[in-house]
DNA sequence: TAAAAATCAGATATTTATGTCTGATAAAAC
DNA sequence: GTTTTATCAGACATAAATATCTGATTTTTA
C-alpha cells in the first residue's frame, strides 16, 4: 500500500482543521474532538500532544481544559504539521530507494519525480491554515460529521 | 512516516529494472538478483512471484530457472508495476482521509493535491521500462551495486 | 534414475505503525 | 479542601507491513 500522508498525519490535519474553524471558541477536549472526527480520543490526544510539543497547538489542563491553535492561522503552514507528524524524509529520499541517488547520479525517476515532489512541497509550504479555512468555510459543510 | 511507494514496491521496481537491463541474458535466480540488489532473496522471490501472477515477469523452475521480463520493455509501464504491488488506491482516496470528499464536496486539499496526484499518475503511465532503461544505460552506472 | 538447483505456496516470525490503558498532575467548580 | 475533569507521560496491546522459513514440485545435469 502507498500513502502520501500517514494515518497519524491525516488525523492531525483533520483535528487542526477542526480547531482552526473553531479557533475563537474555547479549548476543545480530546473527547470533544473525537466526537466530531470519527477517531478514538486517546489517539487524537496523543497526536495533539505531539503538536503541542511542536508549538502548533496549545493545551490547557484541568476542568475547562483542552486544545486550541497556538498561533495566528496564517502563520501555520500545512508543511509544518506534516513535518511535525511524519517528518520530511519523503522530500529528500530517493523514490526508488537507491542509496547513491543524487543530482550527479540520478536514478531513472530522479528528475521526473523530483519535479512533482518539489511541487508538492511548495504547495504544502504555501498553504496556511488560513487559506485552507477560507476554502473550507465557503463550501465544505457536509463532507464529514465535523463539518470541517 | 510518509511514503510514496511501499518498500515492496521500491524493491519490485529495482528488481524489474535489473531484469530489464539484462533482458537478453538468461533467467535470473532470486539469489542472483539479491546479490546485486541488497535485499534478502526470499523477499525478492515473493515479490517477483506476485509480478509473475500479474503477467509482468515470467519464471522458469528447475536448475537453470529464474525470472525474466515477460513482454517487450515498451509495453510495461511503471504504473503497471505500482498497480500490481501497491494498488492504485492512493490515486483515488482523499488525501486528508475524509470519507465524503468528492468533486461536489471537495476537501480543502482536493483540487491542489488532485492536480499533483494526476500529474504523478500520468508520469507513471507514460514512462515504460524502455524509457527508463534508456536513461539508465546512459548515465546511471555507479548509483548502486547492481549498476542498474 | 538420482542429485542439484530453482520456483512456489503457505506458514511463521519480526518489526513498525496504529491504537489503548493506567496512574500522575493540574486546574476549575463546588 | 474535596471532587471533577482535563492533559500528560509512558507502558501496553493490536494490526499491518516486512521478512524468513519449510516442504513440495519442477527441471537440468550427470
Amino acid at each position: 500500500m502507498t500513502v502520501i500522508f500517514s494515518k497519524k498525519c491525516e488525523l492531525a490535519l483533520q483535528a487542526v482543521l477542526y480547531l482552526s474553524v473553531n479557533k475563537d471558541k474555547n479549548f476543545f477536549s480530546a473527547s470533544g474532538i473525537s466526537e466530531q472526527i470519527k477517531m478514538p480520543k486517546e489517539f487524537i490526544a496523543k497526536i495533539l500532544q505531539s503538536l503541542v510539543s511542536h508549538g502548533i497547538v496549545v493545551s490547557k489542563k484541568g476542568k475547562t481544559g483542552g486544545f486550541n491553535i497556538n498561533k495566528p492561522l496564517n502563520e501555520i503552514r500545512l508543511i509544518d504539521i506534516v513535518a511535525a507528524v511524519d517528518g520530511l524524509e519523503i522530500f529528500h529520499k530517493c523514490v526508488l530507494g537507491f542509496e547513491g541517488c543524487n543530482v550527479e547520479q540520478p536514478c531513472p525517476l530522479h528528475n521526473k519525480w523530483g519535479k512533482l515532489r518539489d511541487m508538492t512541497y511548495n504547495m504544502l509550504s504555501e498553504e496556511t491554515l488560513l487559506d485552507i479555512l477560507d476554502k473550507t468555510e465557503e463550501k465544505i459543510k457536509s463532507i464529514n460529521p465535523a463539518n470541517i
